[in-house]
DNA sequence: GTAGAGTGCTATGATTTGTCAAGCGATTGG
DNA sequence: CCAATCGCTTGACAAATCATAGCACTCTAC
């Protein structure tokens, strides 16, 4: 059983605090678990999420990168080609999701609304 | 390591995507994270969290009861006195804080904005 | 006895956040 | 030549969240 030391009763700098506040960010874990095989193009991206608009998805990938947990490469700017990869720290967001995928397992087997 | 089977392609229902739905909720990881050190009231609910306002509280705190994460008792109306638990369900999330804990203090050493 | 702080919320209106539909310049496929 | 695709951007709109105030009451302190 981890530390889980809870910091969080004074003003200092929480990395959990922090994390969660990123991570709670709408469709920011749909996009990372969806580039977890493999590096996507924008619209490709887009289609995988399914159902994030276009507008969204730029501003968060946008800060993603900014948070070095994802990187964009630019093949070709015309006609546009770029892919949006995850960095190491975002390779390491798949123990997150593996956790949420075996509680989601274990319970959330029926349709829930 | 788990499967990580990828199902999201097909109009199945997906647990997986189901649960980043419930926990991308704004203030619903760090509700879960605050009572992971036992049950609190409302308002020490609040103050734990920081920052949330209490409409959104109420709205979160109500949905959460209804997946069967949180659990409500109310120990008298008058002076109201209630508490906010964790069912099994939600205490089985602390794996999903510990992941984000962990990768956290990996990659988040550092203030980021 | 009575002021002050505490309880769990709900009501208001402002602000932030996310959404929708459309479209741009350019190339690729039919 | 016409439609489709690429990676986005724009501007108008809706939905979520915000700060603040308050209610009905009790409990402690003075």
């Amino acid at each position: 059983m981890a530390n889980l030391s809870h910091d969080h009763g004074d003003h200092a700098f929480c990395p959990v605090h922090e994390a969660i506040n990123i991570l709670q960010e709408k469709w920011t874990l749909h996009i990372i678990r969806n580039l977890l095989d493999g590096p996507k193009g924008f619209n490709e991206l887009s289609r995988a999420v399914g159902g994030c608009n276009p507008a969204t998805l730029a501003q968060r990938v946008e800060k993603l990168v900014g948070l070095g947990i994802l990187e964009k490469t630019v093949h070709s700017t015309m006609p546009p080609r770029t892919s949006y990869a995850l960095t190491e720290a975002g390779q390491a967001l798949q123990e997150v999701v593996e956790a949420i995928d075996r509680w989601s397992r274990r319970f959330l087997k029926e349709p829930v609304a």
